[in-house]
This record gives C-alpha cells, sequence and structure tokens, in this order.
DNA sequence: TCTGAACTTGTCATGTTATTACATATCGCC
DNA sequence: GGCGATATGTAATAACATGACAAGTTCAGA
C-alpha cells in the first residue's frame, strides 16, 4: 500500500470530488502490474491501455468506446478485442462491469476483495464506488430465509451527484 | 420426490417456494385491472398479455421472448410492441427489469411502493423477489456521506437458490 | 536452442438487445 | 362529428455482445 493515499480523497473513495487524478492513474497502473506480477498473469499492452483509458476518463465507458479508442491507436479494430480486455479487467478485479449502463468502469479498490456498490449520477454520468455488505440487510436477511447462498451482488443506486445538486440546471 | 411438474410449475419463486400459482396470476391481473382502472391508465390488450405471459413463466423473460409469445398469437411481431408493453409494466410497478440479465420479470408486490431486490438461481434461472431499504447500509452511509441523492436502486444478487442446493446435480 | 503447450491476439461473421422515426388507429371528451 | 392525447403498426437501424477459427506470442522443460 502506498503510503499516503491522494490528499482530497480521505473519506474513502466517495469519487464525486477532485483529487489527483495523474497520480491516480499511475498508482492503479502500477498496482495492477505488481499485482499481475506477483500472481503470474499477463499485463499484455492492450490490457494495460484498456484500463488506463477507463482510468483517464475516470467514468464508465462502454466496450465501443474504449474499442473506438483502441483503433485510433492502433491496438485493434474489432469487437473481441475490447470485450477480451475488459473480460480480463473485471475478472482480474481491475474493473467492474455497471450492469445499468452496460458500461466499465476502473475499480477503485484493486487488489482487495470486496462487493462493490455504485453511485451513479443521471446528471452528468459521474460514478462513485463504494463497498457494500451483501450478507447485511434486507437482502441478507432474505436469502438467509429462504437458503438461498449468495455469490455476488449487483448494487447501482441511481441518482443525483452533489455537484449536480448544486448546479443551478436542476 | 414427485417429478411429474406440470411443465411451468417445478420452481417458483416469491420465495423459491411452490404456490398456487393459477391464483397467483389472477390475482396479479386483477390488480394491475384494479389499478390501471383506479389511476385512469389504459390495460390494454397487449399490455394485459405481456403481463399474463410474464406472471406465467413465473421468471425473468427477455424482450424477444415476449415478442416471440405475442408474435405466435398474432398481438404483434416488431420489438416497439414489446419493448413498449414492457415499458409500461415496470413504469407502473407491474413488473421489473432484471438488469443483470437484460430481462423481465412480474412485481410481486404490485401497487406498493418499494425498491426491489432480486436473488438469481444461477443453476436454474429462478428468480425471487424481495425489499431492500437502501438508506440503510453501506450504501446509504456512503451516499450520505458523499451528498448523493438516491432515486432508484438495482439490488441485485446471483447465487444458489435451496433447491438447485439440495439437488444432486451440483 | 528447440519445441510444444498454453495463452493471447486478429479477424470475420453473427447473435442479441434496444431505440428512432413516422404513419395509422383508437380512446375520451366537448 | 371533431379534436387532442394516447396507443399501435412497421421499417430501419443502433448498441451491445459472442462464436469460431487462424495466427502470433510466451515460457518452461527437454
Amino acid at each position: 500500500m502506498t503510503s499516503s493515499d491522494h490528499g482530497t480523497d480521505a473519506k474513502n473513495a466517495l469519487g464525486f470530488e477532485r483529487h489527483d487524478h495523474a497520480s491516480c492513474i499511475t498508482d492503479a497502473l502500477g498496482k495492477a502490474e505488481r499485482i499481475c506480477a506477483a500472481e503470474g498473469i499477463r499485463f499484455t499492452p492492450v490490457r494495460r491501455r484498456v484500463l488506463e483509458i477507463l482510468l483517464q476518463e475516470h467514468k464508465a465507458l462502454g466496450a465501443y468506446e474504449v474499442l473506438d479508442r483502441l483503433r485510433d491507436e492502433g491496438l485493434g479494430s474489432q469487437p473481441p478485442i475490447a470485450y477480451r480486455a475488459l473480460e480480463f479487467l473485471v475478472q482480474n478485479g481491475f474493473a467492474h462491469k455497471i450492469e445499468r449502463l452496460n458500461a466499465f468502469i476502473a475499480c477503485a479498490h484493486p487488489g482487495q476483495i470486496h462487493a462493490p456498490a455504485f453511485m451513479i449520477c443521471t446528471k452528468c454520468d459521474a460514478v462513485a464506488e463504494t463497498r457494500s455488505e451483501p450478507a447485511q440487510g434486507d437482502l441478507g436477511d432474505a436469502a438467509r430465509a429462504a437458503g438461498f447462498q449468495i455469490e455476488r451482488t449487483v448494487l447501482e443506486a441511481e441518482g443525483v451527484c452533489p455537484l449536480c445538486q448544486d448546479s443551478p440546471q436542476s
């Protein structure tokens, strides 16, 4: 773990705040590199570049948006190129799919096992990641009561982010 | 276990339990009819039939699966027919969309304002609906901390339903 | 260093899910 | 009947995703 997470982010990756974006990208790429090296999995140029694209945009991107960028750079032009890289990133915990948007976003907590939850702003499309505890709450209760064994959860809240609430154009 | 199930009725899902399916359909259709009458909105033949289809199957159906049935019955053959009816049902609380599956399911609590949550069995595709309380739990905390205003939540758990856990064919 | 197995990428084709646009029909009301 | 609002019919296309197979790359072990 790096000694200091970017200063403004002290509140635990709330995600709607400004932050040191350059170092956030560098950190995440470095982390991914180290994790892949440690696990003996290949962090190829396309995979790396796709993660970098997601980190740069810092919002949810559709597979075809990613593909457009790859194509511009000569890194591939057919859908499977993008989907395969995205699948790799998702499977290894470097990115998540936002089901509601059919789109992908870089993970805010790479290398940590976690059940992600998202807040999606319907005005500006910003997406913030946080954590959830699926076993808790009503769903956990219902699952226990029904004898349902939870393996994975999708938790996505749509609403209005603080910046858009403040802006005049509500 | 008697394996003399009559086609649609084997694994059904308010919980994941068997129930009186015929009356469940009748009840839900009647309820929808009454609500529409009370609200002055039109419960047209296509809309009624689509809800009936969802209730009969009692699982999540893709829009094109619904459309296939409509086509067989001469109720329409182009995608917008199905999508419009489904949109109507979702907007009026008679059905929900399961984002994870890109599919639709009849609502288990029509006429009540509620934030639905779903348990999706990855073995048999059964889907059970329960309620969630978005404002509670980690996500609620994060939203309050971030100043994010939740308008709607998607909460879908994938896992194994009790019937599939018991079955030898794991 | 060669070689073969495992993995990754390139490419074409296709499948699946969803919407836009506009014409026509129906409903409720005056 | 005539009008506005709502709903349906239809064609076309957009957006999202996968299957199949060939070719290239990596890397451990002979």
